[in-house]
DNA sequence: TTAACCATGTAATCCGTTACATGATTCA
DNA sequence: TGAATCATGTAACGGATTACATGGTTAA
């Protein structure tokens, strides 16, 4: 019972298709939660069919209709009910990590390549980030905006998503280096 | 196909049990990954039953009787060809970050009271982690450490789940800051 | 005597990923 | 002409959580 929470959290300031939420859910943009395209189209019939959000149906020319949601009072409530109670711890679980774990039985060439292949896409979503961080304040300075602005809530979580991306690249950089002078001594 | 080459690398430098398998799964001390008790049982089955693993049966006075199991050639095999394939992209899935996304439409008091019991328990990860590191280390410095120790795979390890968890807590500090001085304006 | 710890498992359910399926439009 | 984008779904499978099940030992 999770995603159903950060669709309706994404619903919240916008009105989105199923489309739309894909494509910032999968790339991540979305940098609170992540989910397929497939499971969000479940997940959006399924929340419409409880009446936490409603559709609406937009005709458009030159290409496919879409159905736009937005989230009902019910669905508010729901949120609510769903701030109030327990999250469930969070934990990494990665992929990169487990084979660094393996550090000292593998081929450290190969964790080299991989880290360095993550450094890259880290610094991708780190700019991405800046961006996106630097669209929604606008001219205003960064402790303005958060004193001031209206919509602080995807703004923070921008903030969680950027210093985990700069954890990320720092933690790659770190490895990389660290193997790199072992691998010379040996 | 992902927790069990967490297993075969958590079983590399020790033999364990399932049991103490899943206290360092579930409490998180195995910084890079996590898993409930009763996956760890399937888990280690059907590893066995592949031969990536064997398990020899320790007879104990007083207690039950346990099976300790180790990483086999094919184990370790299979280990490497996973660290020569992609990863997949490791995203933030945490519903306390959900709950923020929700910031500007939810009760305030109430994220206040969550982010501060996060900032606890990452607090406490982070004294674990800390503590963890110095005893692998023993008397030597971190540099010196990495250089030159002979298993630096769960060093690393480590140092990524420590520096997540003083992201949490900074994240937790910034984030009730915010909330806490929007509440006193409103 | 009650709770916590040691020790191992099965079964049901739910969540997430991958594969399958369709079809129009726009840009290179 | 082929790839990318817009647009929405179903089905099969596999991974993860929760509930159920058992039973001895140790410390408060």
């Amino acid at each position: 019972m999770a995603l159903r929470h950060a669709v309706l959290a994404a619903l919240l300031d916008e009105e989105l298709s199923g489309y739309q939420l894909a494509k910032a859910f999968d790339l991540g943009v979305a940098n609170f939660w992540h989910a397929q395209p497939q499971q969000l189209y479940v997940e959006l019939a399924r929340l419409e069919k409880e009446g936490l959000i409603t559709g609406r149906e937009v005709v458009q020319d030159n290409r496919p209709n879409k159905r736009l949601f937005r989230v009902t009072e019910a669905g508010l409530a729901e949120l609510e009910r769903f701030t109030s109670s327990a999250p469930r711890p969070s934990f990494i679980r990665d992929d990169l990590v487990v084979m660094v774990q393996a550090a000292d039985h593998v081929d450290p060439a190969e964790l080299i390549r991989q880290l360095g292949e993550r450094a890259v896409f880290a610094r991708a979503k780190i700019d991405l980030f800046d961006r996106l961080l630097h669209a929604m304040r606008g001219e205003r300075s960064e402790a303005d905006f958060l004193r001031t602005g209206t919509r602080v809530g995807p703004y923070l979580t921008c903030l969680r998503g950027l210093a985990f991306e700069r954890g990320n690249l720092e933690w790659c950089e770190r490895s990389v280096s660290v193997l790199r002078e072992r691998e010379h001594r040996a």
